[in-house]
DNA sequence: TGTAGTTGTCTAGAATAATAGACAACATCG
DNA sequence: CGATGTTGTCTATTATTCTAGACAACTACA
């Protein structure tokens, strides 16, 4: 009773697109384990009963992502994809917890702005009615991927210049620094999963389909006053988190 | 910070096939719950920078999944998507635990056939080794939509016309009858949740990436003798389990 | 009854996706 | 070097998707 499945034609899905998500999951299957690589365009065109240029298409896009690498004349070779893990603790950062595992880490601001707190806001930094908040969303990188999303909340009375310090040492940690605060804990993270929205996908570059693990967080300063709560989303796909306790 | 996201082109799946599942998510959001009606073809061609044909196929593609209705001259309705919800205790039966809150409930039959037990099946039917079961692949209905898809699995000395009453009487309680067996009772069930497979999203009419509920459940006689174990799977956007202890 | 608002259908054309084949460019290995 | 196997690029053709506009068919309401 098993169903051998190939490509649905009509679907509203491309072929290409289709085909990429296969081989997608196929590489994390292992499938390809033995050799490293992906089986020649020809070979891969026959086993879903398409053109050899309609698997070109799809390789390319995995290629975009990252996931492969093709070389003329020699072939295509799947890239080491190990996940990344993050220890999350009281002193959990991302640049220190995820370095030694990939190449360069950063972050990048995509949107700043200071604005009134919203309730919740409010209720998580323990901010007085009506106060200003400094909201920052960014993309966290590792090894020249995407990895996870946030959007970050401080307190604008003490840290009203944080994005143009993060956009200048592309790290939170170093942007609390130059804004006078040396040290900062981490009160509480609480974590859940689910689909990666439109939004998520376009920042991560992910797939429809997509899982994320999200993680709201609130950090203190040494005396115990909230400075910053966030919501990150991790690709489920790059990233684990390991709790520390 | 809001983006307004409208349509990717040259994404890989196709216009009409976000539009569609961009208004599913708007529905079960209550996003046009003052009206209960879409708005015009022509109105949502304009928030999603189309064409009113691209938006007709997207709705006509719901309309074949039953989440909406149109009729000329007059709009597109919603139809009531309200959660089933599926009781599951000690005498927990597909029929009768869906039945009231859904018009016609039955099963239908896609696949059957007798062959020697897996080595899961043996343990779990606590049958001797290198014996024989009856497996059967079948579909819940409820109200007219398909709502779950199982495999279950038989001991084939016991029950062996089984597929055939399963196929008469639309009902695996009426067919255990019919098989001599007036009563049975649930042993054990196991939850678990997950992204629906090509398969499941076939017989079940789900898109891609939707979500499925698997029950893994062992029925037995009134003398405990294992009769049948079986493997569940429930749309979760159509069916919820109530457990009773 | 008639008017406004809506969906259904038809035609046609433009843009995109997929197929097909030929050949060039490159890597590897004997 | 030369043979083989691989990817890259090009052209051409077909199929599908999306756009565009016109008008018919239908509903609801005054």
């Amino acid at each position: 009773m098993t169903v051998a499945k190939s490509v649905e034609r009509h679907s509203g899905v491309a072929l290409w697109r289709q085909i990429a998500d296969r081989i997608r999951v196929s590489i994390a299957d292992g499938e390809f384990d033995e050799t490293g690589m992906l089986p020649p365009a020809f070979d891969l065109a026959a086993r879903f009963g398409v053109n050899r240029h309609t698997v070109r298409a799809a390789v390319a896009f995995l290629a975009e992502e990252g996931l492969v690498e093709t070389v003329q004349g020699h072939g295509t070779t799947i890239l080491g994809r190990d996940k990344l893990t993050l220890p999350i603790s009281k002193r959990t950062r991302f640049s220190a917890g995820i370095g030694g595992q990939a190449g360069a880490v950063h972050i990048r601001v995509v949107a700043s702005g200071t604005h009134p707190a919203s309730n919740d806001v409010i209720r998580l930094l323990e901010l007085p009615e009506g106060a200003d908040c400094v909201e920052i969303e960014e993309v966290g990188f590792a090894g020249g991927r995407a990895v996870s999303c946030s959007q970050h909340f401080f307190p604008a009375d003490r840290f009203a210049a944080m994005a143009e310090h993060i956009e200048a040492t592309g790290s939170i940690t170093k942007a609390f620094i130059a804004c006078g605060l040396p040290d900062y804990l981490r009160k509480s993270t609480e974590i859940s999963a689910r689909h990666a929205d439109a939004r998520e996908r376009d920042l991560l570059k992910l797939s429809p389909g997509a899982i994320v693990l999200e993680a709201r967080a609130i950090n203190v300063d040494p005396d115990g006053k909230p400075v910053q709560c966030s919501r990150t989303r991790f690709s489920a796909d790059r990233i684990s988190l390991k709790l520390e306790v």
